[in-house]
DNA sequence: GGAACTCGCCAC
DNA sequence: AAACGTGGCGAGTTCC
């Protein structure tokens, strides 16, 4: 059990005053298109029975009716895929979930190379998209607005969380899902969407707690790339380009799959195989002309030619990089790590900047953890209040419609939306670091706008 | 018929 | 020696 309590004047406020401010963002709510919700719907069902018909022509589905009892198995079941796959048509998993049951997540059935199972992975991400996300929207829409919650009190770091429906989790790396889902996310009449996200924020809290040098200056030399750096270092280039083709995408392997992992306590093993399935290569031996293309053509060949034949060669390779990470790149954030997985040990609780304690059983990844993930959400949540603060004195058209963590997202007016981009810009980027001189990093914040009357997935980058 | 569990998958 | 942090939610399943 972990309790995570207000120790100061200022962190019980926070709490008051941010549960205030939700609840007027909740109470504003945020529209739905109700008459695409309906059509997109329908087309969605007429892709799903159109895929399972193939399915069910397929041998593989006829052989898995022979196998159960009555003749017709649920193709939503994964139990009973599982059942099929590992215990009558005996393959060997090469995958286990946490209870240590051979796996049926995507990974595990691509990693089967039965091709009519990929329908059934169609299948699926459709049958998510329709049923947690535009169902989900409709259920709780009523006249065409949807209030999701946003909860102060429910998670262990002291971050938030939302449902009815979750707002924190509408598809956005996967641009199908991405577009059905956010096509129904609409401004009220004549207003537009705007987001305002912090950059790399937990990185940014993170070093003030640790203060490394090197970190610090990658954070403040707008002309240094950490992950950029990684990618170089990981896949063995001369040096990063984001303009040559595929470079892009090692350097999102290297952030997603090494850097971020590394930072909650992950080790080179899994991280290993984060790397190669973000380059599409396989678990065993790299074959030539695979994986994804890159400016040297196929990624495969080009670790071949570096010595690195399989994945086991990329274990022992990314080992190398990760002792190099800790100890010659930031080594006094290890040192934090220590000071900090020791002052925890000593007396039983950890304290995060923003004035709250954290008591009960953690291991280190929980202590090192904790106090970053929560005191960077505070910085919105803080900036959150403020910018409501606000909008209520100066009575603008313009609301604040939720909140992703590191991000506001708010239904603006256009005639308002300059004085709105000015006035979060000052709040996040001057007023926060006033507030707490903890802060010893820039804080910086990006932003993101769509046309009047679009819907949310239309956003674009908008230069402050 | 509902509670509790597992799994898979979406976000940061 | 061990080894990825925080959530919500739908579907299937099992248990009571």
């Amino acid at each position: 059990m972990i309790t995570i309590h207000p120790k100061t004047k200022q962190a019980y406020q926070l709490l008051q005053a941010g549960t205030l401010a939700f609840a007027r963002a909740e109470r504003q709510g945020i529209s739905v298109n109700i008459d695409y919700l309906n059509k997109k719907k329908i087309g969605i069902d007429k892709k799903i029975n159109k895929l399972e018909n193939e399915f069910k022509e397929s041998k593989f589905y006829k052989r898995w009716c022979h196998s159960v009892k009555n003749g017709k198995p649920n193709i939503n079941s994964n139990l009973q895929l599982s059942r099929y796959i590992y215990d009558i048509k005996r393959i060997d998993p090469f995958k286990y979930t946490g209870k240590g049951n051979p796996s049926t997540d995507e990974e595990a059935l691509k990693g089967l190379n039965l091709p009519e199972v990929n329908t059934l992975l169609e299948i699926r991400k459709l049958k998510k998209i329709k049923t947690t996300y535009l169902e989900g929207f409709k259920k709780e829409q009523v006249d065409g607005i949807m209030h999701p919650f946003f909860n102060l009190h429910l998670v262990k770091t002291f971050r938030s969380s939302s449902d009815s429906p979750n707002f924190q989790n509408i598809p956005k790396r996967d641009k199908e899902a991405m577009t059905i889902c956010r096509k129904a996310i609409i401004p009220r009449k004549g207003h537009q969407l705007l987001e305002a996200d912090f950059s790399g924020i937990e990185v940014r809290i993170a070093a003030c707690y640790h203060k490394d040098s090197n970190m610090l200056k990658y954070i403040t030399d707008k002309t240094s790339d950490m992950h950029g750096d990684m990618a170089v270092q990981i896949f063995k280039l001369r040096k990063l380009d984001r303009s040559l083709k595929g470079h892009d995408t090692l350097r999102q392997a290297s952030k997603n799959g090494f850097v971020f992992p590394q930072f909650y306590g992950s080790y080179y093993k899994n991280c290993a195989i984060n790397l190669i399935n973000w380059v599409q290569l396989p678990h065993g031996e790299f074959k030539p002309d695979t994986g994804i293309e890159f400016e040297n053509g196929f990624i495969s060949n080009h670790l071949i030619k570096k010595g690195i034949k399989c994945l086991d060669d990329m274990i022992n390779h990314i080992k190398v990089i990760e002792n190099d990470f800790w100890s010659k790149r930031f080594p006094e954030y290890t040192a934090w790590k220590e000071m900090w997985w020791g002052l925890y040990q000593k007396y039983g609780y950890i304290d995060l900047k923003t004035g709250f304690r954290c008591s009960g059983v953690m291991n280190k990844n929980d202590c090192i953890n904790y106090p970053v993930q929560g005191a960077a959400f505070h910085c919105l949540l803080w900036s959150f209040i403020k910018l409501d603060e606000i909008i209520r004195n100066e009575n603008w058209n313009s609301k604040i419609i939720g909140q992703i963590h590191d991000a506001i997202i708010m239904d603006v007016h256009p005639d308002e939306l300059n004085h709105v981009v000015k006035t979060i810009k000052q709040i996040t980027t001057v007023e926060l670091a006033k507030t707490w001189d903890w802060i010893i990093t820039p804080m910086d914040i990006e932003m993101e706008l769509c046309p009047v009357n679009a819907s949310w997935a239309e956003k674009e980058k908008y230069k402050i």
